[in-house]
DNA sequence: CTCCTATCTCGTCAGGTGTA
DNA sequence: TACACCTGACGAGATAGGAG
């Protein structure tokens, strides 16, 4: 939807080109990019929001940051700094703090609420370098996602059965999971994020370019979400304020009835 | 119960916008 | 100017509600 923005500076005079340019969008003469030599685009909901709200005292802001409802979630914020934050194919977040602390939660929930039970052991021998983060799988098929900075690896144990005796009845059936450094010996399957200068093969190259539109494609979809939800906030914003010139008017219409019976008393 | 339709939500793409 | 971010558009899947 583009939208004509005449000189007006607010925002609330926008009007779409189906009402502003009725001829030339019936006859499909203005290709589009024409259109967009003549038309700029809407602004966007934060711009507007913090528009009207720096106009309008009581209108809330929209935040740079994300708010706490959404977003990262707060136990996470609040409990310690992490280092790495890392979300699950099924939504969870990750964070590994700088003391090797790590929190698992869930997106939605609050606070402690949202932490999942975790299992991190380091007994056992790890690998120099490994920390081995244990959970329970939430998804169908047990299988979880990480993505992962090219700092670290975060690795799926396929030998859990393989696992030391003590190890395997502290977690059952969970599956492991390894973060570890680049330079640790990985498995075997093992995607590990490197720069990419040091790409040579076209395997490497496309496991690279792969990573790249896996992160892309993850913030996009948080952008995509943070987007609706400026939108509701936008719209609920826009709806209050209907109601709010509703009562003004109201007032006003009442008001001018009052000083017209005063203005003229009947003459009988 | 099944089918159809409307509505909503979500992920993705494309392209505009802002900024360092 | 390159890059990250933002958002409209689109399609797919889920869900609700009504009709037969």
């Amino acid at each position: 939807v583009w939208w004509h923005v005449p000189t007006v500076p607010a925002s609330w005079e926008v009007a779409t080109i189906a009402e502003t340019d009725e001829s030339a969008e019936s006859e499909g003469v203005i290709d589009s990019h024409k259109r967009r030599e003549i038309l700029s685009r809407r602004p966007s909901y934060r711009k507007i929001l913090n528009e009207i709200s720096s106009d309008v005292p009581g209108v809330p802001k929209i935040e740079e940051e994300k708010s706490e409802e959404e977003g990262t979630p707060p136990n996470i914020a609040t409990m310690a700094v992490p280092t790495s934050i890392y979300q699950t194919s099924t939504g969870q977040y990750i964070a590994i703090a700088q003391g090797g602390t790590i929190q698992i939660s869930n997106p939605g929930s609050d606070g402690v609420q949202g932490l999942q039970a975790l299992t991190m052991t380091n007994s056992g021998a790890p690998p120099p370098g490994a920390t081995i983060v244990q959970y329970a799988a939430q998804s169908a098929d047990g299988t979880q996602q990480f993505f992962v900075p090219g700092s670290q690896v975060v690795v799926q144990d396929e030998e859990t059965e393989l696992a030391p005796s003590h190890m395997a009845a502290a977690t059952g059936d969970m599956p492991t999971y390894q973060i570890r450094a680049p330079t640790t010996a990985l498995p075997q399957g093992v995607v590990m994020a490197a720069s990419p200068g040091s790409l040579h093969s076209p395997q490497q190259l496309a496991e690279e370019a792969t990573r790249k539109r896996e992160l892309r494609l993850m913030k996009n979809r948080e952008a995509a979400k943070e987007c609706r939800r400026r939108k509701k906030e936008y719209v609920k914003c826009l709806e209050s304020r209907v109601a709010v010139l509703e009562v003004q008017n109201k007032k006003l219409i009442e008001e001018l009835e009052t000083l017209k019976d005063i203005c003229s008393p009947k003459t009988d």
